[in-house]
DNA sequence: ATCAAGCTTGACCGGAACTTGAAGCGGAAA
DNA sequence: TTTCCGCTTCAAGTTCCGGTCAAGCTTGAT
């Protein structure tokens, strides 16, 4: 631990499967300590439970062994440049979304999630924390020029609801704010 | 404090957890010398309060942890497009309103405003310090060429003022001009 | 003092906004 | 072709907004 929480370092590489002491413990007491660098977890092909486990632990990215370097690489770049631009997984209460891999899962659990209700996450994740009209939302999910209904709007909110918020979510997750339309909280 | 003081910074990130300091004292010390350069809090979920505070202090936007990098980022755009005008957060007395997520709070407490009382505050904080007449009023909430009562405003005016005077409020924020129309001070 | 217009404040209720479950439809896969 | 499944639409039910009404108060003119 001490050997990083002083040291600023750009990224930390965390392999899983280490002698004494597992990278989940060790990934878990550095964001508790509020060490915020970068973590990218390195996890053995199967350990799916582990890659949540991890994820939600704090780490920002995982990638399953055996790996190719470009991956890894490719990965790292884009923790890295995260902050600024996309960076491909996202997390909020319990739940962890990566949009390059089109993986969600709550609690641990794969989510199915489908084409549109991807969009319309991605939609809200990229605007979390402010207030997205019907009309703007119609405009980012299905194209600027295209006659929808609201209620069409309303179901596949719902629909997302349902797959994405803990039941029952006190918070939730997806607001309706009546007369402007929908915010996501994280 | 003179680390940050003479430098011609174009935004401040400021973690209310600091060691030895908190944000708070920073924010406010920063205020009291003078310095105007932006400022962005972030605070730890269910620190509501601290929001408050901080904004009070002269902070200008905030944002809960765990915040997604995209949300950053995007207030961080926002509080630089900003400028020094028509920004996202403002505050009048003990209230604070943020038009992005729709929010609004006084004394720390949240306040439900409809949509409408949303516009019509948006109105008045566009032209504080000025009388708006009610046609004025009415044109620019509810659209130019509509007909109303001016009871729709009086009565909407009023519900306003339940929600975001303090009670009972020696000058009032929400100020009747009879004949003229109404004028917001801040 | 008297009065009327302007404003305040609370209550009411029709309908808009939203929720939610289910049926319909059409394209892609088998 | 048939089946499957995701997207759209429908519809019933619920919530609660917002224009209206009304009664009372304030202010300025007469």
């Amino acid at each position: 631990m001490n050997a990083i929480s002083g040291k600023p370092y750009d990224l930390i590489l965390l392999d899983v499967m280490l002698p004494k002491k597992d990278g989940f413990s060790v990934c878990r007491e550095l964001r508790a300590s509020g060490v915020r660098t970068p973590v990218i977890l390195l996890t053995a092909r199967g350990e799916e439970a582990d890659k949540i486990r991890g994820l939600n632990l704090g780490a920002d990215d995982y990638v399953t062994k055996p790996f190719s370097p470009l991956e890894l690489n490719a990965r790292i770049q884009a923790v890295l440049r995260r902050g600024q631009a996309a960076g491909s997984v996202h997390r909020f209460g319990n739940v962890v979304v990566d949009f390059t891999r089109a993986e969600v899962t709550r609690a641990g659990m794969k989510i199915e999630l489908t084409a549109l209700e991807f969009k319309l996450l991605r939609a809200f994740l990229d605007h979390a924390g402010t207030v997205l009209s019907l009309d703007q939302l119609i405009g980012k999910v299905w194209g600027k020029d295209v006659f929808l209904t609201d209620r069409v709007v309303y179901t596949h909110v719902n629909n997302l609801r349902g797959k994405i918020e803990e039941i029952p979510s006190q918070p939730r997750h997806v607001i309706s704010l009546r007369g402007l339309g929908y915010r996501f909280d994280v």
